[in-house]
Order: C-alpha cells, then sequence, then structure tokens
DNA sequence: CCGCCTATTATTAGGAC
DNA sequence: AGTCCTAATAATAGGCG
C-alpha cells in the first residue's frame, strides 16, 4: 500500500503485524460505519485481537447481539431448509440412481448366478439335500461374484454426474418430514441388503434346491 | 473517492445507493480477508443487504457461528463488561443528563401546578377537608399537565446529543459490579418515579389541604 | 507503544456503454 | 442492472522521533 507493495500472507515480523493490525482494523471499523452510513444496511463486525480474549465489537455489542440473533432466528428454519433445498434435489437424483442399480444389480445377479451354476456346478445334482461343503463353496463363490458386483456397482455410483449446487434453485419443495426420513434411509438400505453371506445362507441350510433349481435353472 | 467526496450520509438515490452498497461491500469483505490473512487474526463480518432477508456473512455461515458461539461462550460475564466499557462512557453522560432533566422537571411541575391551582381554583377554598370530586378534578387536571410535560422530557431526551461511537475509547474502567449496576438501573427508576396519580392521590385522601398551600400557593 | 509524515498503493464515484 | 474505465480520494507501509 505504501512504500512498497506488501504480499498477501501472515506478516511474521510481530511489531509490523501488530501494528499493521491496529492500522487496519482501524481501517474496517471506520469503512463499515461508512458502509452503514451511506447505504443505510444493518451490519456487524467482530475482530478478535491477536491473542486478545476479548474481541473488538462493531457497532457495539449489544447492536451485534441485536444482529446475530437475526441471524440465529432463522437457523433451522431456513438455513435447514437452504440445506436441503441444496442437498435435497441431489437425494433425490441419488435414489433414483439407486433404484436403477438396484434393478440392474438384480438382473445381474440372477444372470451371473446362472452363469456361475452353469460353469462351476456342471453335472451335480442340487436335486435333494446336498452336502454342506458343497453348498458352502457354492455360497462362496457366489459372494465373490456379488462383492465384484457390489464394486463396479460402487464405482459407477462415484462416476455419476451429480448437479452442480448453483444450478440447484428452490424448485423442490420437501413434501413432509416422514418422506424425506423414507428417502434419507433409502440408499444406506439399499447396500445393507446385499449381504450375500446374510440372505443366501439360509437356503442352504434347509434344502431348498428345488427351489434353486426353479429360480436359477429354468433356463 | 473519486470524482467527487461523498458526503458521509444516507444516498437518497436508490441506484446509486446499490452501487455504492455492492462496491463497498465487496471491498469491505476483501479487506476483512486481508486483515485475517496477514495478522493472522479470527473474525467475522455480517451485513445486511438493503432489503435482503438474508444477510452477507463473511467468512461463511458456519465460520461466523464459531465465532459468534465463542463470542456467546462468555455471555454475562465479559460481554456484559464489554458493553460496560463501550456503554459505560454513554451511560454515564446519559445517567447525568437525566438528572438535569428530574431536576428541570421538578421545577416545571412545581410551576406548571401552581398555574394550575391559580387559574383552575381561584377562590375556591382547600382549607380543611375538600370534597372528593373537587379534589380528583384537580387531581386529574394535574396528571394532565405531567403527561404533557413528560412528552416533552421525552422528545427533549430524544433531541439531546449522544457522542458518537467513535468518540467513546476505553478510558472509563469498570469500578465495581454493583455501582455499575446501581447507574444502570438509574434512568429507568427516573421515569417510574414519575406517576401522578400513585404520589398525588394519596394527599388528597388525607385532608392534606394546609400542605397544599402550604406548597403550591404560597407565592 | 504512539503519533505524525509521506510516498505509494488501493478503493471507488461517476460516466459511458 | 452489470462491466469497464479513470480521475480523484482514501488507506496505509515504512520511517522518524
Amino acid at each position: 500500500m505504501s512504500r512498497k507493495k506488501v504480499k498477501l500472507q501472515w506478516i511474521s515480523n510481530d511489531a509490523a503485524r501488530r501494528a499493521t493490525f491496529k492500522k487496519r482494523r482501524k481501517g474496517m471499523i471506520k469503512k463499515a460505519a461508512e458502509l452503514s452510513t451511506l447505504c443505510g444496511v444493518n451490519a456487524c463486525l467482530i475482530v478478535y485481537g491477536d491473542g486478545e480474549q476479548q474481541p473488538e465489537i462493531w457497532p457495539s455489542a449489544h447492536d451485534a447481539a441485536i444482529v446475530l440473533s437475526r441471524l440465529k432466528r432463522l437457523p433451522e428454519m431456513e438455513q435447514i431448509k437452504q440445506m436441503m433445498n441444496q442437498e435435497g434435489f441431489m437425494r433425490q437424483r441419488h435414489a433414483k440412481l439407486q433404484e436403477q442399480v438396484r434393478k440392474q444389480e438384480r438382473e445381474n445377479g440372477e444372470l451371473e448366478t446362472m452363469l456361475l451354476l452353469r460353469h462351476g456346478l456342471a453335472g451335480r445334482s442340487m436335486h435333494g439335500v446336498a452336502s454342506r461343503s458343497q453348498l458352502a463353496n457354492l455360497a462362496w463363490l457366489i459372494e465373490r461374484k456379488m462383492c465384484e458386483m457390489r464394486r463396479r456397482i460402487e464405482s459407477l455410483r462415484r462416476s455419476s454426474v451429480m448437479p452442480p449446487p448453483e444450478a440447484v434453485k428452490k424448485e423442490v419443495a420437501p413434501a413432509s418430514p416422514a418422506l424425506e426420513a423414507k428417502e434419507k434411509k433409502a440408499p444406506e438400505a439399499a447396500t445393507e441388503e446385499l449381504q450375500p453371506q446374510e440372505w443366501l445362507l439360509p437356503f442352504f441350510e434347509h434344502g431348498n434346491g428345488a427351489w434353486l433349481d426353479a429360480c436359477f435353472l429354468k433356463n
């Protein structure tokens, strides 16, 4: 600003920093007062001094409190709404993608399982009660395949194009808390459902060979 | 600043004010950022736009909330002290003005009451126990006059020149919490004392005619 | 640390488009 | 209203006492 153009970085020299701080804080407060006067706007400025416990408050602690209460009065009402507006659209889109992903997953799952059964268990009979070791092996193979698929699905999710925040306007009104909650919970639940060991194994415990045939081997 | 030195007052022209506001707010935020960077201090800036519901917040709503919470954390212990530091001088001055006002009020009160009694009750005897209706009427007249006076006093108070915030430095150290509290309470108490119905009527209930003569009719 | 000074940079008012 | 321009004012870094 003066004899030398100053670099915009922390002034390491202690005395110089303190001097600059005092000058500039004074200047800032003057600017704030001018802005407030010239344009008749409400504003407040809080500057913590270098190491000072008490900040300098403009225009006064009292007026600042008024401004701040006004800011705090609409925190949940507007700020959350704002957040919802920004994330709601994304969430909705995410839920839709999730739905597509699950659908595809089911299709792929059926196809892969079918192929796996065809290749891995060709000629072996699934009728009656199969041996536990054979079925455990099958479960592991299926699980492995599904893990691969889940990795691919996650990759697809990550690479899916998200709408930039600027493009998100207030068009999307939140319908009801219950609905929001349901939509919010959906993506997580989708992942939880896909633990193969959890839902596959029971079928191997009770002799579901006929059912497996009906489901996977019909083609 | 530029082609013309601007007067420090509300810009009446709408477009000019908005333009100035935009430029200066931008400048302020830049200054704030510079100050924060150069001196490594914590600060926040909140500026309500002209008519905007949502203020512009620097550095961000979140960071501002942090700064504000820090301000709120030491609420009664330090903030009151701070308020006292900034407003104490003004309060003191206000209390002095208040004292002058009360003194003048007493003088005016005596004078006006005397005139009222001279004009409204000329020739009627105030000795002995006057009729309740006559005294109630007198009380009402006195009350009305004092209401007028209080209005005038309020007007004087409002028009009294307050010292600008810039002139108030940290020269005034708070002496003790008790003393501060007393000085803070004084201005309000002064107004409360001036309810005529409260303190006038008792005199009409117990036959104070002689006292009234002594007080108001001696001239 | 504080105030004062001044060369220099930064901000901005007013206009033009 | 928004952008660019420019003259003019305002802010201030670095010295000095």
